[in-house]
DNA sequence: CTATCTGTTCTGAC
DNA sequence: TGTCAGAACAGATA
């Protein structure tokens, strides 16, 4: 799924393109993806757009909102009235006019534009709650501190990193700790911090975590800054991809030439995920 | 064809 | 309480 770059990323394409757009109709296609109740939003003008983690909130101005999950494979893809997504002849799946195939929920506005939520593999989900509600569901004892935030400090780090048995790696994309990691930001801040993702987490001396906390607001500007990450199918909300793979220092590059050293990156599986990293670099 | 992979997270079993 | 496999799903790839 997109990771915290990509999703802050739709959020500020939210703000710019559905900010203050009153919601005419929902149409629900697969209603396992849509949690709550529909009506409750008809008629509701967006008042704002934040974002927890790599969870959405989308804030009505009723005292309803609707909180978005995108897991692996979704999308939010918003188009004017008229507008018509490039077609041509459908070579990937995700590359189809909109409405398609995997559009499970389509949201009107009175000015007839959209908001399409697509997701291939329909784990992601779109919920309505109560905007009193969104912060004890959103709350700190679900979500850490994201990097770059007040609460992210090396002390912080220290306690967290000291008490876990897990390695360095399933540790910075356990969101209970650490939010908006995942597999790729956590691969590239640990090249960085030239840190092995193998490494148990209580193992890590003051020194390298303090690299590692280092890295890991860089790796999360330069997703910014490159609108994020598109191996797959994350698009942003104008239905484009970002540009971090481009970038990328380890992540997919298994068997590929280390950067810096000229060795051979290598991949494994770290707690049923895909971990990268260069072993001559680090340790 | 089959098997295996995939940017996530929750649940239930131990 | 922590940890782990498995599940939710569909398509791309070898």
């Amino acid at each position: 799924m997109p990771e915290l770059p990509e999703v802050e990323t739709i959020k500020g394409g939210l703000l710019i393109k559905a900010k203050g757009k009153k919601i005419k109709d929902v149409r629900i296609r697969v209603p396992k993806v849509f949690i709550g109740d529909r009506k409750k939003i008809i008629d509701a003008k967006i008042k704002d757009v934040r974002r927890t983690g790599k969870i959405l909130q989308v804030i009505l101005d009723n005292g309803y909102s609707i909180i978005i999950h995108l897991k692996m494979t979704g999308q939010l893809v918003f188009e004017e009235r008229g507008e018509k997504s490039v077609g041509g002849h459908p070579q990937k799946i995700y590359e189809q006019p909109l409405p398609h195939k995997h559009t499970h929920i389509i949201y009107t506005f009175t000015d007839d534009s959209h908001l399409y939520f697509n997701d291939l593999r329909k784990f992601g989900w779109n919920k309505v709650i109560k905007t009193s509600k969104v912060d004890k569901t959103l709350g700190p004892d679900k979500f850490g501190p994201e990097p770059g935030s007040k609460g992210f400090s090396s002390e912080y780090l220290k306690k967290i990193f000291s008490r876990s048995k897990k390695t360095i790696k399933q540790v910075l994309m356990d969101q209970n700790k650490i939010s908006g990691i995942g597999n790729i930001y956590s691969s590239e801040s640990l090249f960085y911090a030239r840190i092995k993702p193998t490494k148990s987490a209580n193992k890590l001396s003051d020194k390298e975590i303090e690299k590692l906390k280092k890295a890991l607001e860089k790796v999360i500007k330069l997703g910014l800054k490159h609108g994020g990450s598109s191996e797959n199918t994350y698009v942003n909300i104008e239905g484009k991809k970002g540009k971090y793979m481009d970038i990328a220092v380890v992540y997919q590059r298994a068997g590929e030439k280390c950067r810096k050293c000229g060795g051979k990156i290598r991949s494994q599986k770290i707690g049923g995920r895909t971990a990268f990293w260069c072993p001559a670099c680090q340790h």
